[in-house]
DNA sequence: TGCTTATATAAGGATATTATTATATATATA
DNA sequence: TATATATATAATAATATCCTTATATAAGCA
């Protein structure tokens, strides 16, 4: 779990009309145009929204004839989520992504009694 | 858990930055200066994103002399998280926020055959 | 083939978000 | 008391997001 890609879910999911389709598509797999009449806005609204969550990679998508078939990936979304309270407990060690915090955190720690901010971030 | 609530925390953690604050308080609480020494950002930068988290519920605050404590609450998101995986297993029928999206689902259902969209949309 | 349906995409404006710079406030300290 | 430190907030500019309207594309259907 990239620190992007788990930003990119959390947006997907940080939106109302877009928290309402995924829930939707978790009920059973959707076309537009239901989507559209079950959430009463507009086409093009809900096509965007859906670019975003399939961005996401939250949906997967079907052509059918001229319709449209959006499949919520629910699995996918629940391991992220999983993943999400496992990275709170996560060592930052364990993050490529937080070396360099880490390592700056480490420093501090080591500045042992944090009397001064203004030094500590001078020293840092 | 309401939808709007959700939203907000959802909205705290799709930015990086706020991500990588959060990820760092769940290491230990920390002052703002330590953040700001931590992650070589602005302060004014740091107190906008944990006004939002903390508008989000995701930490707590206490005043220490001219410094400011902020610790994580790590119970509150993960339980959050945890909610959001059975949100997506919840029956429609019991989330009141989609009672109206429910009963256009139902209706949508009885007209059996989705032959046409368009009829869909009407009907609806 | 022409019309309808289903969806995506582009263009536009309105609003929101983010980051920077400047300033205010409160506390500590010399 | 004057100065330094720690943080929040305001103002602003840059950018991103969201929604609407209009249009494009592609597949049915009369």
């Amino acid at each position: 779990m990239t620190l992007e890609s788990s930003v990119k879910i959390s947006k997907a999911l940080g939106e109302s009309t877009r928290l309402k389709i995924i829930k939707l598509l978790s009920v059973r797999p959707m076309y537009v145009c239901e989507l559209e009449s079950v959430l009463k806005i507009s086409q093009p609204r809900i096509s965007q929204h859906l670019r975003i969550i399939k961005e996401a990679g939250l949906v997967k998508e079907r052509k059918e004839a001229q319709r449209v078939f959006y499949m919520l990936q629910t699995d996918y979304l629940q391991s992220h989520l999983k993943k999400l309270i496992n990275f709170l407990d996560e060592d930052l060690e364990n993050l490529p992504e937080f070396e360099e915090e880490n390592s700056r955190l480490q420093k501090l720690q080591c500045d042992s009694n944090v009397v001064n901010c203004k030094n500590i971030y001078e020293n840092n």
